[in-house]
DNA sequence: GTAATTTATGAAGGATCATTCAGCTTTGGA
DNA sequence: TCCAAAGCTGAATGATCCTTCATAAATTAC
């Protein structure tokens, strides 16, 4: 693994003229589309700047390092999904337990499956770089936002919501990931996002602890 | 990633004597032992060598590519978890959903956390190198498994058993990721263990067509 | 005992690729 | 218009490392 001290993944210079703003963006752009065609292990630099028109010193420029560049673009999908997620899941705090897990589990799928290919290109670099922490800081956010969701929740409450968030947040994963492997054969999508409405909901309701009703 | 067609993954040579099989073994221990300390991009054909006393041009008779090396050592550790599933669910065929479920919740945690820290390594690995194939084999053979298992279930059935067995191997999957990474804080071992069994057992009961009781 | 086969060696070849830097071009404000 | 700052260039450097092959040692078969 790429042990790479935060300092050395900063950028060196931000850009300050709206000329050097395109050229980082084409950067990452070009990032992903060599990521897909000729996978992280054939990523070098000088295809990245080829395929993003600009030569290997502009990228030096923004990123010190190959790892810097890779690190930034895992940081800025993840960011983006971590906020559709929470976004969503404001939308429907203090709702019961069966709009929120439905709700959570359709925000999640819709996040991780808005870009399939880029977020399976993606998923190589954050296993191969060394980004535990960047990866950990995602699930513990993620963890964090259905953690305060279950609190909010109407008609129910949790003895162990801590738990319960980090289950259900392994579980979205594992079934995201299995999603975005599959092909055409076995269940369609809709088909298993039923099923995974269908757990998550089954789980919670096993797990919450019903307010008594007043009468 | 690495494409490679799979006439070149084959071993060259086919170990005969007993220190030829000893050789290969020390490769394959090396090799674990090399991605623990330096990581998959440290990982180079002489340091593996140099760690299993013997010389690179040794490993390249058993060996044509690196990528050899390290399909080999997957399909082993793959094979051996889904070897160990099968088996403990070999072993509860016919019982209750509510006694299949735990006993696969827990054959699959422990077939997981067997070696976590070789676990680890040889997911970078899966990832990394172009193993769709061997993964998706993976995949779908503990799915088999479980479908079978679910049909084999004595007090219900299941409209969907393909859909339902990919759900829960996914739930499985995610969750034993989710261990794996996890370090010391936050909710222990034992108690996602509980969640993880509270929810699968939750689904299978939510999805279940209990057999009428006969009277 | 010895020929045939299997196994092991490791220096050298050759290819790839991250990173640098000295000099050039463009931009935007005064 | 002019210039300082920002942006850009890409050949050259130096390092890494996969893979080969000619040779030698060990083992087995006869």
């Amino acid at each position: 693994m790429a042990r790479t001290t935060g300092e050395q993944l900063k950028v060196r210079k931000t850009p300050h003229q709206a000329r050097a703003h395109a050229t980082v963006d084409a950067i990452f752009e070009a990032t992903v589309q060599v990521l897909l065609s000729d996978g992280l292990a054939h990523l070098t630099t000088t295809r990245v700047a080829e395929r993003a028109g600009v030569s290997v010193g502009t990228m030096y420029q923004y990123f010190p390092q190959k790892h810097s560049l890779l690190f930034a673009l895992l940081q800025r999908h993840m960011d983006a999904i971590s906020d559709e997620v929470a976004a969503a899941c404001a939308r429907c705090h203090g709702e019961t337990i069966e709009i929120i897990s439905d709700t959570l589990v359709d925000a999640f799928l819709d996040a991780k499956t808005r870009d399939v290919e880029a977020a399976r290109a993606l998923h190589v670099v954050a296993v191969e770089l060394d980004t535990d922490d960047l990866v950990g800081e995602f699930a513990r956010r993620n963890q964090a936002t259905i953690r305060e969701l279950l609190n909010s929740a109407s008609n129910a409450s949790f003895d162990d919501p801590e738990a319960i968030a980090l289950t259900l947040r392994a579980t979205l994963a594992g079934m995201a990931r299995a999603m975005m492997r599959r092909g055409t054969t076995g269940p369609d999508l809709n088909t298993l996002r039923r099923e995974l409405q269908s757990m998550c909901r089954a789980y919670l309701i096993a797990r919450a602890i019903f307010a008594k009703v007043e009468g």
